[in-house]
DNA sequence: ACAAGTACCTACCCCAAAGTAAGTAGCAAT
DNA sequence: ATTGCTACTTACTTTGGGGTAGGTACTTGT
């Protein structure tokens, strides 16, 4: 899962200000490239994996997994197998991911308001 | 300034991102460690740069310069330099950067929310 | 028999972001 | 004269996020 290394003087940082700044914190939580993509895709819904990979077809399943695994380990996501054949794997918000909702409808409006729609 | 290199693969993919994810766009602009601390800082007045380097002591030098270029270039805060000795230069949120403050603050709010104030 | 679809896992590599550490210019105070 | 303050700049190194490309297990359709 390309594991995050503890002790260095990035990680040293990042951790320090997440203490310090409230946005440091969130941003440890949603930053990234795919992170906030990815709860933005699930703000309308559950979606199965496949579904997931099919309206964000930049990210490589390998992304895709990463993410999911940290964001259910945050809390943000719940992961729901039905062991079936094809096998069923949905991923929705948690209710600490649904409480991020104003903040993701209030960074989505910001950017559509400077992009123009 | 550790220049943008323009054609790899990681920014094509950002890039289209961009396009596509309004979510995408934001963070292109106030993601990253530093950025949106700085602008955090800078929601509550105009500071000078010492200022924000005391007020933010885990940045270095170069990070907090680099990235208050950046947000000049994007429009988000505006330098302003008096000439004088020892000389006074300030930055502040330029109207597109306060346009930001209820997604700063919407982000804020959650991360004390979760943190516990 | 084999391709196709599901939901993953793994090893390897690359590069841009971030860190480290030093230097610059101008002036003022001790 | 040298230290210190301001606001930077620059060269070099490291790191970790992301990309590439393969493999797995299990079943259904042809």
């Amino acid at each position: 899962m390309t594991q995050v290394k503890e002790n260095s003087t990035q990680n040293a940082n990042k951790i320090a200000n997440i203490g310090a700044c409230p946005v440091s914190y969130v941003m440890s939580k949603i930053g990234g490239h795919w992170k906030p993509i990815i709860l933005y895709q699930l703000m309308s819904g559950p979606k199965r994996y496949s579904e997931l990979k099919r309206e964000i077809p930049a990210v490589t399943e390998k992304m895709l997994i990463q993410h999911l695994k940290q964001l259910q380990a945050d809390n943000l996501v719940v992961r729901t197998a039905e062991q079936a054949m094809p096998p069923i794997v949905s991923y929705k918000l948690s209710d600490v991911g649904e409480s991020l909702t104003p903040v993701l409808t209030a960074i989505a409006k910001w950017g559509f308001a400077q992009t123009g729609r």
